[in-house]
DNA sequence: ATTCTATGTCAGGTTTTCTGACACGCATGT
DNA sequence: ACATGCGTGTCAGAAAACCTGACATAGAAT
């Protein structure tokens, strides 16, 4: 049952491509992560690295952010959709369950 | 017609994270460039920028170093499996031509 | 025997990134 | 009106990452 973390989703990508790609400053794209709304990996050295996946979020929020939503309103906008996101893949999860229940586990 | 290059290929990482992927070497990457196998992007101020791509190909690179191939020898399949891409590439554009020339441009 | 390969390592220099602070215009709340 | 909060720019100083060029070397190729 590999996971394997597709290329989107490794965070390999250092903030000033980051910027070229979103058109964002470095500024911007660290103050959102003050406002918690992305999360990049901070190896040994703190330098940040963010996914393709990241890169898609901000440009999301560089949207919302020039429509005038605040940073808070799209943390909770994101939360919401975390959360049936969630309930997606535990829904998903337990159908798996019953699946197994009924054809037996192969090790 | 989007060409759209997948972020399989866009160059985005520095050396010290391809290094990590690929269990390679700094010193063994730029080698490796040195020896016109692999080919990084270079943005102003001198960096290097390396697609995941790239770092599928440095593990195959590495690889055959291991199994005592030499890197000019490396660099001879390569082509030649470039050469075979081009052909079927072209063969594709040219069917596409045939198409076109049935049906008519649009635009 | 000599030359070439592949790699390590070190020095010195430039670029990138980091944090923390101050500033400022604009919106929001009281 | 005034105080707060928001989003961003910018600057300083420091640390981390990267770059090039050079020297060294063990082992392979000629």
């Amino acid at each position: 049952m590999e996971s394997s973390l597709s290329y989107k989703d490794k965070k390999v990508i250092s903030i000033g491509v980051v910027s070229e790609l979103t058109g964002l400053s470095e500024r911007q794209i660290r103050y959102y992560e003050e406002r918690k709304l992305i999360f990049p990996e901070r190896p040994k050295g703190g330098s940040r690295k963010y996914s393709f996946a990241d890169v898609e979020l901000l440009m999301d929020i560089a949207n919302k952010i020039e429509d005038g939503v605040q940073t808070h309103e799209i943390k909770k906008e994101m939360s919401r959709k975390k959360k049936t996101e969630d309930e997606q893949s535990i829904r998903k999860k337990m159908i798996q369950g019953q699946i197994n229940a009924q054809f037996g586990l192969r090790k």
